[in-house]
RNA sequence: GGAGAGUUGGCAGAGUGGUAAUGCACCGGACUCGAAAUCCGGCGAACCGGCUUAUACCGGCGCGCAGGUUCAAAUCCUGUACUCUCCUCCA
């Protein structure tokens, strides 16, 4: 959420940073237009309010010394009556610009490229050289069918398409990555956490996926509950309507959850394999800061996942988004992308964003300054990582020529020393 | 699922229709070499609006949330969320 006051104060600078992530100045000005009118009513109904506070007190005084006061008590009717209708308006004129202005993204950082469409985002840097195979790679769905370790015909029997069982070696190998990434995200000094799994709307607002996303999630019927779309959203709102202290700050968490996305408008892509599902595990990482901390934190957020990568010896590169590409509460976002032989590309596991106060002003989440004044915290939040995005990865990297997988050392000790995965019985 | 109790500043806690007490904490002052204690005074109820560069000031709002009754609601009524206790169920 964006300040109110800092549209309409500085209403050529919102217009212009959000015209770079698709805001059309029309917006700006319906909502201001709005506002104007909202903070008439104000004026008026206010003023009427003040009034009648001044004469309850005299009616008050007049029937303590037992004097008439039906005159007053008459005129008072009707003033409340007008105040009543006004308030009406009102409160539709303040419902219509807390709407609008809900629905506005983040203003972007300078640093981040100026785009509407994801062409222009740039690559911060690259690390690992993707190998060089002997044999045509397999694709991961492949490999992982051929094992006997993925199973995403019965997942579509059981559950539907995009969803599958990890079997065996597979499903072993996702604990394994999930330990890891929690063991080295706890030394980096993030706390962990283990959320609910369903949350009510108000925490959906509070991190920005309502009102303008409702159609992504997974809701229960006839129930206020939510499946998550992210850790992100129990994490960050752990701390809404809070005050937190100041000398917890920088505040870092860390959870393993599953991610519920209904994947709305994304018919025929990626229909095959791990990399787009409705269900799939991701350890998150989330940091409440100081403001003057933030971008700092952001840079340190991004080094650890790719840490994680490095650790795996999965090539990856890392890019800055767009600001028309960014998430709706980033101002800034780095994006891991690991390789995949088999789709010659790199490919996204880990999304690290600094939202700024967005976040925290939606969802209350302060801290008090060394002046005692009430501030808005930075939340930050960022993949460590993509559990299941991360097992694609090494089965198509770390694939043999005769279909086994050998599994990356640093895993190792998290499947009991087994160094190959083999064909399931 | 059923019954009861509760939700009021940072914390504790009073308030059964007429300006939201009080204590702790915090800030200022007195006393003191300084501190503690004590005394005096004060701020403080997430917010909004007006006037402002910003404070200050003025006004509104504000007692979990949303409605209702009333000239006037923390207080009365309805609905609802959450917390606690007990019963029921359950891993």
């Amino acid at each position: 959420m964006l300040d109110l006051k800092l549209i309409r104060q500085e209403t050529d600078f919102v217009k212009e940073k959000l015209a770079t992530r698709g805001v059309e100045a029309a917006e700006i000005d319906a909502l201001l237009a709005l506002d104007q009118k909202r903070r008439d009513f104000i004026l008026k109904s206010e003023g009427m309010k003040a009034t009648r506070n001044q004469v309850s007190d005299e009616i008050s005084q007049l029937k303590r010394n037992k004097e008439n006061a039906d005159d007053k008590i008459a005129e008072m009717q009707k003033v409340s009556k007008e105040i009543k209708e006004m308030d009406e308006e009102l409160t539709e004129l303040e419902a219509q610009v807390q709407d609008k202005t809900a629905h506005l993204p983040n203003i972007p950082n300078d640093n981040a490229p100026i785009g509407l469409t994801e062409e222009g985002s740039v690559e911060l840097r690259k690390w690992g050289e993707p190998r060089q195979f002997d044999f045509t790679p397999k694709a991961h769905f492949e490999i992982g069918e051929d094992l006997g370790i993925l199973d995403f015909e019965r997942g579509a029997k059981v559950s539907g398409s995009r969803f599958l069982y990890y079997v065996g070696q597979g499903a072993r190998l996702e604990r394994a990555l999930y330990n890891f990434f929690l063991d080295s995200n706890a030394k980096a000094g993030f706390k962990e956490i283990l959320p609910p799994y369903m949350v009510n709307s108000a925490s959906m607002y509070g991190t920005g996926q309502f009102p303008k996303f409702t159609e992504d999630v997974y809701k229960l019927e006839n129930e206020d509950e939510i499946l998550i779309p992210t850790a992100e959203v129990p994490l960050v709102n752990y701390y809404r309507d809070e005050v937190i202290p100041e000398e917890k700050l920088p505040v870092r968490f860390t959870a393993l959850s599953p991610a519920f996305r209904s994947e709305a408008g994304s018919a025929g892509k990626d229909t095959r394999g791990l990399i787009r599902l409705h269900q799939f595990n991701k350890v998150e990482m989330v940091k409440f800061t100081k403001p003057e901390d933030s971008w700092n934190e952001l840079e340190k957020m991004t080094n650890h996942a790719e840490d994680l990568l490095k650790q795996l010896g999965i090539p990856y590169h890392v890019i800055t988004l767009t600001t028309g590409d960014m998430s709706f509460t980033a101002a800034m976002t780095h994006d891991l992308e690991v390789w995949l032989p088999a789709q010659d590309r790199y490919r996204e596991i880990s999304s690290c964003s600094n939202t700024t106060d967005f976040q925290a002003r939606r969802a209350h989440i302060q801290y008090r300054d060394e002046n005692g004044k009430l501030q808005f915290v930075h939340a930050l939040n960022g993949s460590g990582l993509a559990v299941g995005r991360a097992v694609a990865a090494i089965l198509e990297n770390y694939q043999n020529a005769d279909g086994t997988v050998t599994i990356p050392e640093v895993l190792r000790p998290y499947m009991g020393g087994q160094e190959l995965i083999t064909k399931e019985d």
